[in-house]
RNA sequence: GGAGGAUUAGCUCAGUUGGGAGAGCACCUGCCUUACAAGCAGGGGGUCAGCGGUUCGAGCCCGUUAUCCUCCACCA
């Protein structure tokens, strides 16, 4: 065996893997464990933030799997229809192509050619990392069975009431052209102003200011707005103003809408062009003037401004209004401006005829099934239902069409005369029907995700099995586009959970702690750290360095001392191989015959495998892949290769054979519970024992040996060595110094461990020391080491006065507690138990070294 | 305006029912000991953001202040 080379290793396996079936779901006579993929877009290249979230997902398939689950993990892609569409739009923009010169048709050829081109690139990413999925059962939200689940769902939703269309104020992508729902909208601090103008009041001297943010409105205005108890406005409801800026007579309404210690107190109305104002018009009955086009340019209402900008038409707007003598003032005016999430342009609030979702019952169906244990979705970390639940009980209703291609149309026909509406199936007569332009928000199909990829509406055997997920692993930062959606959609079309657990991880930082993103260029590309350190180290990196909910920042040092971590469990191999080859290895040892070293191994072993599965289980990947970082380093290399290696060249063959099958087993264990972090290497490492299966992928996890022997003799051994080195260190001596030493102790110690005394640290052992000697305490002991050929008494001494210190303030801090009349009242017995057993072993520490003290200063 | 998160060693971060503060990296000292110098052995380093409270006992629970971050809502 070379040297670790991640890149030689991780080319060899994944493609093999898939062939095999190792990932490939259906053994019926296993119990079913569910876990999707959220499905990427297909807009691109995968980055670090699905590298973590898909290994994480990949953790959880893996133990599942070789704690003996029939596992399904379902890969898949969604179109994202208008992050798509725009990728594909400027692609024919750069041939000089718009996509109304090629057509609807056209376009959607080019749009599949785009997702093909870019789902090849997601799986070859998706090999690199080696995530573990079942591409037998890999879905694609345009694909035919997903968009059968999408119409019926629709056409269910009509049916029952809960999707209607409706002219409404919804946000606008001017750019994009087309409709957004709220959650699409970001909301930006931006340095806008505030203009008042002149409204003069017919048939009076007198001149209402108005403000605005956004006068090129003021086309659409219908009447102003006071409130009724303003009286500062009182006498003028009912009187009308004019529209400066069309010369316009509109009415003065009062509503208590209005914030009388806002601006003026004097608001303008355009129920065509703001989501308050809209309501308002609908409550009084009032004209709906929209002033607009689709592209944000100025219509026919805008007079001259007509074909200009809406930012340009309020400049030269505001120009006019000065000019003509209307214009008050201009206030820097702070505010919250809401932007395209896809295109980054100002959405405006524009008035158009939508499809919308009912939200009210679908989120109430969801939030009684959150009050049932047996029903609800728990969230890792808890802390996010309360996100989950508060959003859903504070939900509008959804604005489901875009006016895009790339997508699922909406299955409505109107009638070409009657108008009339048809929700469905095509209608027979077909030629007299015009079918609905617009297709469906992207989130409305991978709201289904969970069931439609197995096949709903149809009652399929995948369905059946594998439905509900057991788990869905993804960010914080789509719960509400995607979690909470699955949640009601599966509520309504399956009258189930989607998946009984969630586990949210936070988003991945860059190394400075901001965001990564394009515009600051500081973002990694996953596949340059594999490249370097690999997926293994990589994936390690992402699992262990990270908290439930919490955010994580990339740092290369950190994935370097992964791939440090990595080279040291090769390295173990290594020397385990170098032993292990040539040798028979009985797959039936009884390690009842071990030494006591080995079943100190094999009980810190079992230590780990409790661990590591209880933490599993809760998904505190971080807490159980250091438990097994420590005692992969700690335990096993440091100290119990150390030990073996003794044991390995020794002349009893028992010991030697204890010790090789000691290896064997731990390591193999090793490298299966580790397995679902570092896949790649841990196969590389599991194929190279003996009497292993085909993969480790079809391996089982380890199972805990019971061991009936008090292995406090190995505990001591190690406090022995450990104090060994310090004495040396404390002397100056060099490593190879050969201390000699007796010890006192009720535990029995034979010669295997007095051979690795010897060859650990470099102790030999004797019944009695004779002359100056230095005594240290042991747990259940007392070790005697001579001072004989070591120069420096003095500092023996030293630490001699340190440690009396010490244990003065230890029993003084003991008894202050243990004289304490409320410690001794209230605190449970077993602490006050254990207060009292140290104070007795200070005491006769204190003692000791006293005794010690005296005894040098007075030779 | 509402909600949530963060503040712990020089740096990045753990710390799960309240019972003597941890890791990795960095730093200091000594070792090329036949798996590994990308390593081994030993070591230094923290009034757990401030203040107050509950408790026999607080990094952890409650209140409050400060700084930073995120989400939601939003007034023309």
């Amino acid at each position: 065996m070379k040297k670790y080379n991640h890149l030689e290793i991780e080319k060899k396996y994944y493609s093999n893997w898939i062939k095999e079936g190792y990932f490939t779901a259906g053994d019926t006579t296993k119990q079913p464990f569910t876990i999707v993929i959220p499905p990427p877009n297909v807009t691109g290249k995968l980055h670090l933030g699905h590298a973590w979230d898909n290994t994480l997902q990949d953790i959880i398939a893996r133990y599942k799997r070789l704690k003996g689950f029939d596992t399904l993990y379902l890969p898949g892609m969604d179109h994202a229809g208008i992050a798509t569409q725009a990728k594909v739009d400027e692609r024919l923009k750069n041939l000089g192509i718009s996509r109304y010169d090629i057509g609807r048709e056209k376009f959607l050829e080019q749009a599949w050619s785009w997702k093909e081109e870019y789902a090849n690139h997601i799986r070859q990413q998706w090999a690199k990392l080696g995530v573990s999925l079942d591409y037998t059962r890999e879905r694609f939200t345009l694909d035919e069975g997903l968009s059968e689940a999408v119409q019926k769902i629709f056409i269910d939703l009509y049916n029952d009431g809960l999707i209607y269309r409706g002219e409404r104020i919804i946000n606008w992508d001017p750019q994009a052209k087309t409709a957004l729902s709220n959650i699409e909208v970001i909301y930006k601090e931006v340095e806008g102003a505030m203009y008042t103008f002149k409204y003069r009041v017919v048939d009076s001297d007198e001149i209402l200011h108005v403000s605005t943010t956004r006068p090129e409105t003021m086309f659409g205005d219908v009447c102003v707005v006071v409130h009724p108890d303003d009286t500062r406005y009182q006498h003028l409801i009912g009187k009308n103003v004019v529209n400066p800026v069309n010369q316009e007579i509109i009415p003065v309404i009062a509503d208590d809408y209005i914030d009388i210690e806002f601006g003026t107190g004097v608001m303008k109305c355009t129920p065509a062009h703001d989501p308050n104002d809209f309501i308002i018009g609908e409550k009084y009955g009032l004209e709906k003037i929209v002033c607009m086009n689709a592209d944000a340019t100025m219509n026919e209402r805008a007079l001259e401004f007509a074909g200009l900008d809406r930012f340009e038409a309020r400049q030269k707007l505001v120009e006019k209004m000065m000019s003509q003598g209307d214009f008050v003032g201009k206030e820097i005016h702070i505010h919250q401006v809401g932007h395209s999430e896809r295109t980054d342009v100002i959405v405006e609030p524009y008035l158009s005829k939508q499809w919308f979702v009912k939200m009210k019952p679908l989120a109430e169906e969801v939030l009684k099934a959150q009050k049932n244990e047996a029903t609800k979705i728990t969230f890792y970390p808890a802390r996010f239902e309360k996100v989950f639940e508060s959003w859903l009980e504070k939900i509008e209703d959804w604005c489901i069409s875009r006016q895009l291609w790339w997508g699922h149309r909406i299955p409505a026909y109107y009638h070409n005369e009657t108008g009339e509406v048809v929700v469905g199936e095509k209608p027979l007569d077909i030629e007299n029907y015009t079918r609905d332009e617009d297709v469906l928000d992207t989130w409305f199909s991978s709201a289904l995700w969970p069931f439609s990829t197995l096949g709903w509406p149809h009652t399929t055997d995948d369905l059946a099995r594998y439905y509900p997920n057991d788990v869905l692993a993804t960010g914080y930062d789509i719960i509400f586009f995607w979690v909470a959606r699955m949640a009601f959609q599966a509520r309504y079309a399956t009258q189930s959970r989607p998946f009984k657990e969630v586990l949210i991880h936070g988003l991945i930082r860059a190394e400075d702690g901001r965001k990564m993103s394009k515009s600051l260029g500081n973002g990694i590309d996953p596949m340059d750290v594999i490249e370097s350190y690999g997926s293994d180290a990589l994936r390690f990196f992402l699992t262990t360095n990270s908290t439930p909910g919490q955010d994580l920042r990339y740092s290369q040092e950190k994935v370097e001392a992964s791939w440090n971590f990595i080279n040291k469990i090769f390295n173990a191999t290594n020397f385990v191989k170098r032993y292990l080859d040539g040798a028979e290895i009985n797959p039936n040892y009884d390690f009842k015959n071990a030494t006591l070293v080995d079943k100190w191994i094999i009980n810190k072993l079992n230590e780990t495998i409790n661990n590591v599965e209880i933490n599993m289980e809760k998904y505190e990947f971080a807490i159980a892949g250091n438990a097994l970082y420590h005692f992969i380093w700690d335990d096993f290399c440091n100290w119990y290769i150390e030990f073996s290696k003794a044991n390995l060249n020794s002349g009893n063959e028992n010991v030697k054979t204890s010790a090789l099958h000691t290896l064997y087993h731990v390591l193999k264990s090793i490298l299966i519970m580790i397995h679902p972090y570092i896949p790649f290497v841990s196969e590389e490492l599991y194929l190279c024992l003996p009497n292993t299966k085909k993969s480790i992928n079809i391996e089982v996890y380890p199972e805990i040996i019971n061991i009936d022997d008090n292995v406090a003799v190995i505990e001591q051994l190690i406090e022995m060595i450990t104090q060994a080195r310090e004495i040396k260190k404390e002397y100056d001596l060099k490593p190879s110094f050969e201390l000699t030493v007796a010890i006192q102790s009720q535990l029995n110690y034979s010669d295997v461990e007095y051979d690795i005394l010897s060859r650990m640290a470099n102790i030999n052992v004797v019944e009695l020391i004779d002359g100056d000697k230095i005594e240290r305490l042991l747990t259940g002991g007392v070790l005697v080491v001579s001072l004989e050929n070591m120069v420096d008494k003095e500092k023996e001494i030293t630490k001699l006065q340190q440690e009396i210190i010490k244990y003065q303030s230890e029993i003084k801090r003991a008894e202050n507690m243990l004289n304490n009349e409320n410690f001794v009242s209230k605190a449970p017995a077993s602490k006050i138990e254990e207060e009292k057993s140290k104070l007795i072993k200070y005491h006769q520490q204190l003692e000791l070294a006293e005794k010690k003290l005296e005894n040098l200063l007075h030779k």
